[in-house]
DNA sequence: GTAGGGTTAG
């Protein structure tokens, strides 16, 4: 059978189609460089030599066949197999076949192009996609709103702000390109995703006034960013202001106030939402149901949450791996780990392979219940698959390690992180110093720290809240001192937590004075003394028998709605059991403290 | 055939 089609497309080039059965390469539309376009079918569809594209080699050979076909598959075929093989994430490769298309003197098009820079975005290197902008001028093809777009998206990926909001300024001011809803969406994104909630607000109301209408997609990406911000008041009011402008919001917006409002435990209006849905016609899909799982477990109810899993079943949805993992997380977070490992076993036998966040939540479970031999079990049992454990696996692990004491291990499991496995981050870092210092590794912890300061690799307040506490639990409140006050020439803000840890470390030496004077510095820089700070001074009075000072502290507290924590209320029963006399020095507190 | 939104782990 042959069909031939003449058409006339809008840039004014003819296109000639012809269907036929082509034996040697059965679903490819082949054009030639007169722009002649021969499409031909076979038995399995057109789209069926990219579904077959499994891996990079088939890639590799396919484009290779491709390229020597006579007379040339068209740009269209070319696209599809790059675009398969960025969903394979061989991003380099398509730019490499590229380099070979423009070798060969292949012609090209916009499509081929916005893929390469996308290529080159994803693998974070938004200037090489600059670099492929002076190929549209030298093969006469215009910019288009994608082209821009794809760098945007490039700047976001490498957490260039400010060029994304500049690239994006820049288009519309020079009119090089009208932003459409697309673009509008991805500026918005980008900086929802980054905190900028108000700034997002603010570009839907300018596209509400402007040219460029908001779509659902603008509304949703503001509302999501809104329940992120936990101000589910207002993403309501944008849910009805969507009604009203009769733009139907969809299963995406629902899904996300109902995961605020999950999150939040207000489970009445959760109802309320999914009843509104159905007026709507809108049916929850999997992500809504396994946010309601998520949020339920959260709260510990595992078995509610398992009955909606239930339930999802009932209404065709089938649970996947996000809401196994929950569930299993789940049951990890109530120490439950033989339920845990049913669910696991029950995932395993639907045929869904465990992925990386299911080993570390499990993982996490058995180091949490001290069970380092399943715990290992499991870590072995990943290092041997695919995908290979990541960063969380070994922070997980690592951390279980130390707790148990098992230092020699966690030492080995480092070496072969370092040797094979992934980059260890700050969490890592500050794993392995708390580890060192809990066991009084004082030199090996101040070894890694300061190599760790040679290549500027602490940069974080939690960080060195970990050395300075483990330097001040080992006697070494001199060197913790020097660190805290060098915190601030590095630029770095002491939380309450560190000075937390350095009123600790003065009182254990007995240091009251300095205690005191570091509390009330707390409040000028901005970092109001809370119930632990509080906790901790009296404990030191205490500790010290200085009676009338505790005293005065406990007033503040008192002042200040604080309460007592366990140690603090053992401590002033042994002073009182001594002397009961002490009881009147005690101001009017909670009855229930003062029994 | 190219660019966009919502769910999980340390």
């Amino acid at each position: 059978m042959r069909r031939i089609s003449l058409h006339r497309p809008r840039n004014g080039i003819p296109f000639i189609t012809f269907f036929d059965i082509y034996p040697s390469c059965s679903a490819i539309t082949i054009r030639g460089h007169s722009n002649t376009s021969i499409s031909v079918k076979g038995k399995f569809g057109v789209n069926s030599n990219f579904e077959n594209v499994k891996c990079l080699d088939d890639a590799l050979t396919l484009f290779h066949q491709m390229v020597r076909m006579k007379p040339l598959p068209s740009l269209v075929e070319f696209s599809k197999l790059y675009k398969t093989m960025l969903n394979m994430k061989h991003y380099s490769a398509v730019v490499s076949l590229f380099g070979e298309m423009q070798k060969s003197y292949i012609q090209i098009d916009g499509f081929i192009l916005s893929i390469v820079i996308n290529s080159y975005c994803l693998m974070r290197r938004v200037d090489c996609g600059f670099s492929v902008l002076p190929i549209y001028l030298k093969s006469g093809i215009p910019f288009n709103v994608v082209t821009f777009n794809t760098l945007i998206r490039g700047f976001f990926a490498e957490n260039k702000v400010k060029d994304a909001v500049n690239l994006f300024k820049k288009l519309a001011k020079e009119k090089i390109c009208e932003p459409n809803e697309v673009m509008y969406g991805t500026i918005m994104n980008g900086l929802s995703k980054r905190g900028h909630t108000q700034k997002t607000l603010s570009l839907l109301r300018l596209m509400e006034v402007g040219k460029t209408k908001p779509n659902i997609n603008n509304y949703n990406i503001v509302i999501d960013a809104l329940c992120k911000d936990r101000n589910l008041d207002a993403a309501i009011n944008l849910l009805n202001e969507m009604k009203q402008k009769v733009i139907p919001p969809d299963i995406v917006t629902y899904n996300s106030l109902i995961d605020g409002l999950c999150k939040l435990g207000q489970w009445e209006k959760v109802m309320t939402l999914f009843s509104e849905m159905r007026n709507f016609n809108i049916y929850p899909d999997v992500h809504t149901f396994t946010m309601v799982i998520d949020g339920l477990c959260k709260e510990g109810k595992v078995e509610d949450a398992e009955e909606v899993m239930r339930h999802t079943n009932e209404k065709g949805v089938e649970p996947n791996i996000f809401t196994y993992n929950v569930i299993m997380d789940g049951y990890c977070l109530r120490g439950q780990m033989d339920r845990a490992r049913s669910i696991f076993d029950f995932m395993i036998d639907k045929s869904i392979e465990p992925d990386n966040i299911c080993y570390n939540v499990l993982i996490n479970g058995y180091c949490k219940k001290k069970n380092l031999a399943e715990a290992m079990q499991m870590f072995c049992e990943i290092s041997q698959k695919r995908p290979k454990p990541n960063m969380v696996t070994y922070n997980t692990i690592l951390q279980g390690l130390f707790e148990v004491g098992r230092i020699g291990s966690a030492k080995q499991v480092f070496a072969e992180m370092l040797s094979t496995g992934p980059i260890p981050d700050l969490c890592t870092h500050t794993t392995l110093l708390n580890g060192y210092f809990k066991y009084g590794l004082v030199e090996e912890a101040m070894s890694y720290f300061n190599k760790l300061e040679i290549k500027r690799l602490s940069t974080d307040i939690g960080f060195y809240n970990a050395v300075i506490n483990g330097l001040c639990k080992n006697g070494e409140l001199d060197k913790a001192h020097t660190i805290f006050e060098k915190l601030s020439i590095m630029g770095l803000l002491p939380n309450s937590r560190t000075y937390n840890t350095m009123i600790t470390g003065f009182c254990l030496e007995g240091l009251l004075d300095e205690a005191k004077a570091m509390l009330r510095k707390m409040g000028d820089n901005g970092c109001l003394p809370n119930e632990v700070t509080y906790n901790v001074i009296v404990q030191g009075f205490l500790r010290y028998s200085k009676i009338s000072e505790m005293s005065t502290f406990m007033k503040e507290m008192a002042g200040k709605g604080f309460s007592f924590d366990a140690t603090t209320t053992e401590l002033l029963i042994n002073v009182i059991r001594k002397n009961p006399s002490v009881l009147d020095m005690i101001p009017h507190f909670h009855s229930e403290n003062k029994k």
